[in-house]
DNA sequence: CTGAAAGCGCTTACAG
DNA sequence: CTGAAAGCGCTTACAG
């Protein structure tokens, strides 16, 4: 390069205000500004290869010049890979989602990774559209954290041959683990913890969404999860009825608890998750029931709201930090097998104030 | 193209097998399956120019038979634009922030574009890495929905020239508008709501995130919203407190109970969020405190779970809507300057239980 | 430690 | 309506 190149170009002189230059400045401009080659540029960029202190540090200062910004689409096209975890949850309004998605980001944080993050709604289509995408991303590795599941995108990631982890959906593959977490156990803590305290009458709730497809497949798991317990319990005497309500959770909450009440004889409430409980609060609240006197509540998730309820709710955790150090390790797997790499999370009761004894005399009574 | 070509090579044969089958299939194969060339295929998958019905049949035949998908990198490279908007927004866990994304989401899908979602979590260090990705990733717009600003971060955004719009901050520029909503207005409403009932005694609850910097603008706002109201209203005898306590918003509330119980003199409480009144709640019942009887509670956002609460939180409502409609005008601008496109959206009180007339021998009053 | 060249997988004029 | 060619802005061997 000849020393006349120190003369700045017009173009050059322009980037020093930026309100003004609005071409984006690419890696050509930083090379012929800090008069090094591509490549250099490339290596001090990306920290790879020997640079010299005095010409990284030009490269740098060119830089910060031009205000330069990788191109990510260029610089993944020729990496030929991501740096990118895909995530795709049910419902960022659902806070056991959103709470998750934020452990998985942090956590993906601390090694190096970004997250690219979507919701189905619980729509089957966008599922599909969501797994479509992701795969089109050249992600690095994609976490299907979502309530809803679906073979055909199942199959889809799997063909892939990306790293995957699905939760409480499917068995390893080569490629795929599977998280589990052990809402039998929790729902058997809760059942165990409300006969203890001499309930017999149980109420499940459960809630669908419209067009949503089949049951929700952790749904599914607690409610049998529940039935078993129930079933297991060797008390007699013990009634239990479950029943189904459509809409956003608390809505269905509330909509059962209208149900229920006057045909359904229960002193204890068991809520597929804390949504669908903050929803029964308000039906029996409005109705000047109190809780736990008149009715037991459990909820399920113990999302941050719980606490904040009147009176705080009784609900089965499922261990956040663990579950997301689960899914990035099996995203970033190295050297485990997806078979060691699954497992099952252990739930646990958290015992507050919206449980206490049964009282007999209660309006709740059919 | 010779007629021998249509003996698949046995690359393409397998193919037929997506479990075995790893290697993406790029536009390469699709064309060579169809027997058309390579813009053929891309005419097809991007619905431009003309294709007749045959080659089009064939084409979506071998997309088919390949699973083929096209790599986002390659053809935003190649396209010199994406059809992403990025969103960034404070926290996901908020509600408020977690409903908006929603709604900006499905009013973008009816215009054709995708959104790229951050979370700042409140930190200026993570807001302003969002908004270099986001500008990395040369998306088609950006909109900043975040309680946290940063002007920094803005110049970036305005160097850029990429469409952008701000929610609460800055001022319309050429490439730039501006969202406003009226909390002042909606401060407004809630103080008269809550002067007619006969209260004279505020306090005002806000919250600050540790490590985040100056306090929220849309809290300024509010904030200097009550300050003004309670200043303008002409009712002798009013007196109004503010409390500003940290941490996550529930916790925050229920803090600035604590506190103010017993040193401060209020019938009523105005919080800076639904969620800091949620944790006001707790504060108030769990000391035996009842709402609205010794206590009147009004919330900011109107966020999902007001109605669950109990009592059913009064609240000051944001319209989701119509705040979506307007952040895509402005990003997807046809024609109209960003001086058009900026608005201050109305905002109104939703009268629910927890506002009654005040009892003066609360156990509340100091 | 540095530079020139090939290639990532598309899209888009352009010429037919 | 279709094909061949250039180019998007990077990274990565490779040769020096």
């Amino acid at each position: 390069m000849s020393k006349d190149d120190n003369v700045s170009s017009p173009r050059l002189t322009k980037t020093f205000d930026t309100s003004v230059f609005k071409a984006k400045a690419k890696i050509q401009d930083v090379a012929r500004l800090a008069e090094v080659s591509l490549g250099t540029v490339s290596a001090v960029l990306n920290g790879k290869g020997r640079v010299s202190t005095a010409t990284r540090d030009r490269v740098q200062a060119a830089i910060v010049q031009l205000n330069y910004r990788p191109d990510l689409y260029a610089s993944n096209l020729a990496r030929r890979n991501t740096q990118i975890l895909g995530v795709i949850v049910s419902n960022l309004e659902n806070p056991f989602f959103a709470e998750t998605a934020n452990a998985v980001e942090i956590e993906a944080e601390r090694h190096g990774f970004q997250i690219s993050l979507m919701a189905t709604n619980f729509s089957p289509v966008r599922h599909r559209s969501s797994v479509e995408r992701m795969l089109g991303a050249r992600i690095a590795g994609l976490a299907v954290l979502t309530s809803e599941h679906d073979e055909q995108s199942r199959k889809l990631i799997l063909a892939s041959g990306i790293p995957s982890v699905f939760l409480d959906y499917g068995s390893p593959t080569e490629s795929s683990a599977t998280i589990r977490v052990d809402s039998g156990g929790g729902m058997r803590l809760a059942v165990e913890h409300l006969l203890a305290l001499g309930h017999r009458d149980f109420l499940f709730v459960r809630n669908s969404h419209k067009g949503a497809g089949p049951p929700l497949l952790s749904h599914r798991l607690r409610d049998e999860g529940f039935a078993a317990a129930v079933q297991d319990c060797n008390v007699p005497g013990v009634h239990a009825h479950a029943i189904d309500t459509e809409g956003p959770g608390a809505d269905a909450g509330e909509k059962a608890i209208a149900q229920a009440l006057g045909s359904i004889r229960f002193t204890a409430a068991v809520a597929v998750t804390d949504t669908v409980a903050m929803g029964m609060y308000r039906g029996l609240q409005a109705r000047g029931l109190s809780i736990p006197k008149d009715v037991s509540v459990v909820g399920f998730d113990n999302t941050y709201f719980c606490r904040f309820l009147h009176p705080p709710l009784t609900t089965v955790d499922i261990p956040r930090t663990e579950l997301s150090r689960a899914v990035l390790a099996a995203l970033l797997r190295k050297g485990e097998s997806c078979e060691e790499l699954s497992s099952t999370l252990a739930t646990s009761l958290i015992v507050r104030q919206s449980t206490g004894p049964p009282n007999r005399q209660s309006k709740s009574m059919a």
